[in-house]
DNA sequence: GTTCCCCGCGCG
DNA sequence: AAAGCGCGCGGGGAAC
């Protein structure tokens, strides 16, 4: 290695890729992009070349993507702090609005590319030495040293040369920054009391039955059904079959879904609905989910970051963003430990206040609650109509309730209405729209250009019209929320980028018997044990949680300032902290 | 036998 | 009651 001098420049960036022989090579670059050094490691040498660099110069670790490098550094002890990944941030400057010629990068391709689903680590001891083969499975962005060296020149010069740089950037870090988190998600877990979903599941089901047959509760209940029905053979896990069994009962409903059943008077109805809610807690959360998903006492599900289009993340596999309240409970903090759990109160409403500057809308949410807010400026007479006239403006919402309030929101908040009004009429008419920091929305494919087209013509029937009417509203609703929820995702990335620093710096707690797959643990430190949307969950020892629980209160303030710096808009949170999460 | 789509429902 | 946005998942059943 070329060690820099005393004083020569310290790297600002260092780049992973791999080199000959199955070796990854490391480039130290300066702030300008200038080369500095260069060394290279086998893949097991590898973690502690990395820790040496992030304990000496703390670099931005620039990499094809942190899905495929960071958790086998994990495996081996070595946490970093910032990076630059290569591939989410390909995906966010070939789209964006803001990048002026984004010709080079849309036609490097190979980059753009979503990351392949991916089965958590069940032996993360293996890690370390898969950590070449991960990086090169089938699917995968490239990650020679070139190319990715070439990639990172390539997203530097958009950047640069961008509309708003300085936006452009905050989008780079804090997208980045999730990456980190999500892996770090993903191996730390969230601390899941087996036992307490067992207890939950016995309730509700019946004492767990042996494979392959139904718990005495939903038999009980199907039971009723078939009694009610008259119809002792009717297969209740089949909607097409179901349906005609109901309609020779004389139940007319179109589906059999719960709010359309719920209309009808027929004992058959008490027994189903119990039936549906029991079948989908044991076949989306039952034993076997269990026993799939939870090890040692932690739930370790796939976050996949950039997931969504408008910059949310997805999951893959556990369905880690859909776990029903009911099974809140079974979330809970090891022994000495506690909890803290915090969600932003109607963050995206929040947002679009401060997108648009709406000094009626912030002055709405200035106390705890927005939608009490606008209650009690008079614009409506209850929290649940202020809260469906506010849905309704962020996702198009034209009947009902929603279509009756939303006017008179427009009234009341001109500036935010005319916010999401404009991109919903931009989406219509085939635009982008672009959120607050600079992910774009997709382009429209030709082909619904070409059908919008010839809708226009004279010649074209009704029916054509009316699809192409229908298509483009519907691409409207798309776009009209996608700048709230898109920058609402972007909020909440910078609020967890800036814990996770703030989390850091926590000092670690003597564990006693804490072995984890990569061998004995000694200290553990306070860390992100849970992300949806707009909420979070640290896991910290008991006598640092109120640390905690003022980390995540300063974290989402100093997100705010970056976001909107001098908007007056705040971002109150709902935060507990507890040993067992609570249902709510 | 495998693949794909729809339905219904969980989450924000 | 949903409505109006964004998702993932399991099960059934049609299509291949």
């Amino acid at each position: 290695m070329t060690a820099p001098g005393p004083s020569a420049t310290p790297p600002a960036w260092c780049v992973l890729g791999h080199g000959e022989g199955g070796r990854t090579r490391l480039t130290s670059l300066g702030p300008d992009g200038a080369v500095l050094g260069q060394d290279e490691a086998d893949p097991a040498a590898l973690p502690a070349l990395v820790g040496r660099w992030e304990a000496e110069h703390s670099p931005r670790w620039v990499w094809s993507d942190a899905a495929s490098w960071y958790p086998g550094l994990l495996a081996a002890g070595v946490t970093l702090e910032r990076c630059h990944d290569l591939r989410l941030i390909h995906r966010i400057l070939a789209h964006s609005e803001l990048v002026r010629d984004a010709g080079a990068l849309r036609a490097a391709s190979d980059w753009d590319t979503p990351l392949e689903p991916r089965e958590p680590e069940r032996d993360a001891g293996a890690t370390l030495f898969d950590l070449d083969a991960a990086a090169r499975r089938p699917g995968a962005v490239p990650s020679d040293h070139a190319e990715t060296l070439a990639e990172l020149a390539r997203q530097r010069t958009a950047i640069d040369a961008a509309h708003d740089p300085a936006r452009l950037r905050l989008l780079v870090a804090a997208e980045s920054a999730g990456a980190l988190i999500a892996a770090e998600l993903q191996r730390a877990g969230i601390p899941w009391d087996v036992a307490e979903h067992d207890r939950i599941l016995t309730a509700a089901l019946g004492p767990r039955p042996s494979p392959g047959t139904p718990p005495a509760l939903m038999v009980e209940a199907a039971a009723e059904v078939r009694t009610a029905l008259d119809d002792p053979l009717v297969p209740l896990d089949s909607h097409p079959r179901l349906l005609r069994a109901l309609h020779r009962a004389g139940i007319e409903v179109s589906s059999t879904s719960q709010w359309e059943l719920q209309g009808h008077d027929h004992p058959a109805i008490a027994p189903l609905l119990r039936y549906k809610k029991m079948s989908r807690l044991l076949t989306a959360n039952g034993w076997t989910w269990l026993d799939e998903w939870v090890h040692e006492g932690r739930y370790r599900p796939v976050y996949v970051p950039g997931g969504v289009v408008t910059g949310r993340w997805a999951s893959s596999g556990g369905g880690a963003l859909q776990i029903p309240r009911q099974l809140r409970p079974a979330l809970r903090a090891d022994p000495g430990w506690r909890l803290v759990s915090a969600d932003v109160s109607q963050l995206e409403p929040r947002v679009l206040a401060a997108m648009s500057a709406d000094p009626a809308m912030i002055a709405a949410g200035a106390g705890k609650d927005l939608y009490s807010g606008i209650v009690e400026a008079g614009i409506v007479a209850t929290r649940q109509e202020a809260k469906i006239g506010v849905l309704g403006a962020l996702y198009g919402g034209t009947t009902g309730d929603s279509g009756r309030v939303v006017p008179r929101l427009r009234r009341t908040f001109p500036a935010a209405m005319a916010l999401v009004d404009g991109a919903a009429a931009t989406g219509e008419r085939g635009g982008t729209v672009t959120t607050w920091l600079g992910r774009s929305s997709p382009a429209v494919e030709e082909s619904w250009t070409a059908a919008q087209r010839s809708a226009n013509q004279p010649e074209a029937s009704a029916g054509q019209q009316e699809a192409a009417r229908r298509s483009a509203r519907d691409r409207g609703r798309f776009t009209r929320n996608f700048v709230v929820q898109g920058t609402a995702a972007e909020w909440a990335l910078s609020w967890m980028a800036a814990l996770r620093l703030r989390l850091a710096r926590f000092t670690p707690v003597p564990v006693e018997h804490a072995a984890g797959p990569s061998g004995p643990v000694f200290s553990r430190r306070a860390h992100l044990a849970f992300f949806l949307h707009d909420e979070v969950i640290v896991h910290a020892p008991a006598g640092q949680a109120e640390a905690a629980a003022a980390a995540i209160r300063e974290s989402a303030q100093a997100a705010g300032r970056l976001l909107f710096p001098g908007s007056p808009i705040d971002f109150p949170l709902d935060l507990e902290i507890s040993e067992r999460s609570a249902q709510k």
